[in-house]
DNA sequence: AATGAATGAGCTTTCATTCAT
DNA sequence: AATGAATGAAAGCTCATTCAT
């Protein structure tokens, strides 16, 4: 899985995984590099701020995974509905992929990062231009700029709740679920 | 907050508040002893276990204060929606009232604790047993018991997903909108 | 030697031995638990702040030695300069029983610890301190207070030096070739 | 100030620099090569066997360095306090210049390095030669040998023990004190 | 029940050095 | 000669827990 890559992409995609599974403060550094097949002291050449600066990488590139999902999930869309529609299916698909105990990558790369710092304040930034890039997408597609934004807070909003309720029942199909949810 | 408590309920309380704050991982012992002003030893007179059977506690505890928001809210109500939407407004208050960086409790209760043993399948089943006490409210004013259990779900959802967008933002408006987003 | 000693004892006293022997940043705190036959995390507890700490104490603890070694030289003597040859002569032995490669303690006491906080200026405080004690012996036995402090200031600058010198020649001779050096 | 050095160059004077500033093990490689603009992997062309040879480059330049400023303070002398007291405000001069923090030259040079090898051995013959240069000056400036060896060692020592002091006051005042103190 | 010293496994990080280009 | 990625031993420190009083 993380063949081909370079040092510094297998550490974050591992560390990406790590953290969604077990929580930033939940992984420790020695099982990030075990999995990523790299000799302690490599870390700090990539990254020296050491696990601070890989939360930071992992919750960037986690950021750049959820925009490729949306930008997938409504560019074939013909309406907004349609592509959330399309967008909830993609993410029980992620979700049946992971361990289904992962926490919501969003909120993963939300939340759970050091304590100090300005990792949350960025992460959320990350957050917002996710729901921005929603927005977008419903402005694409015929909606008018307020409506669409409030459309893309719903559907995140109702995702991220998704989310949690399967992972608590360890099931996507609350995911498959929201639409129907939302657009009675 | 914690005067006049028994050296129990100090721990529990101040452990409720911080794994909420930083995760149980992220959670140091001596930081909740520090807090609740009870010597080293002690904890584990009250928890043989020590920060497993404290967090189990804290969730127990948190489950029991989420039952009587529940009531609270749904007690005075003449329907459902009206429930609702006092459920919502209380945990807006609930949100302020703690540091707005903190995680939703039932989140903290579900997903952050002890790796092994059962903590995870206690606490989801909390979280159905939560669920189910919305549902139950929902026949009591008048709903089919499949239509109550669908409600009671997705309210639940989002509520979840509101607060993790109102901690992004650090503002409870999120939470006081969601009634408006669910009932057009 | 460290035998009947508090486990604080025996790290302050080892410490001090190892700071003098290798200096701070050259000593490994594994080093002085070895040697103090104290476990890892026992440090912490009595020492939180580590190493640094460690290294006020020790450094608290060289400065009461040499309180003692001043009162002791000057006490039986009936002039300043009986007092500060006994003195030299004194040194001249702690030279011999240490390893003759060891810094003068004085010099250990000020300069060498953590880079940060305020060690520097309060190491340099227990030096003026130590200045004090001996321009106080010197009015106890007659000087005037300008004269005794300019002495005592020569006498402790000479000291400092010959210990220097007899560290380069792994021989405490210097030590004992100062009286005749200052008091021809 | 490291301007138009040689790669070489500028690393051994940073070293010497940084050596006097914190110590031998309290200067990490990795400062002194930022210090220098010296990229990682260059220090072991110049310097095969790393910090070892570096100290040791390091001392050597510092012995030249205080040669040359015993001659410049003994040339132009016509007698031997005369070139004892530029000697002492030349030493005030450079204390002035340097961080007040810093350790003095020699001891530096003597006692600072890697602890095996013959370090300490070679840096205690440069200060004895230092010290014999200032005896030559002597003899040149009418002494007997003798007593030209016993005026260089207590000028030395007296030079030694006031730099300790001058750095614990951070002032230079005692090295310029010294010459009244040595020659009342 | 309460206390604080003791414990050592494990943590993140820094270090001087080596290697491939 | 120059570069920066790679390396793993060792550093200082934190952790949850146990013990003796």
């Amino acid at each position: 899985m993380t063949e081909g890559l370079s040092t510094r992409d297998r550490l974050v995609t591992v560390a990406a995984r790590l953290f969604r599974q077990k929580g930033y403060h939940g992984t420790g550094i020695a099982e990030v590099l075990a999995q990523a097949g790299v000799p302690k002291g490599s870390l700090y050449h990539h990254f020296p701020k050491g696990k601070e600066d890989l939360a930071q990488a992992a919750a960037v590139w986690t950021a750049g995974m959820l925009d490729r999902v949306v930008a997938d999930a409504f560019a074939p869309a013909e309406d907004f509905r349609a592509g959330a529609t399309t967008f909830c299916f993609k993410l029980a698909k992620l979700f049946d992929l992971s361990d289904s105990a992962d926490s919501c990558p969003i909120q993963a790369l939300i939340f759970d990062g050091p304590e100090g710092g300005d990792f949350r304040a960025q992460a959320a930034a990350l957050f917002d231009r996710l729901i921005g890039a929603v927005a977008a997408q419903g402005v694409r597609l015929g909606l008018e700029p307020e409506a669409a934004r409030e459309a893309a807070e719903t559907l995140l909003i109702t995702v991220e709740g998704g989310w949690t309720l399967a992972r608590a029942r360890r099931s996507s199909d609350v995911l498959r679920s929201i639409p129907a949810r939302l657009y009675r």
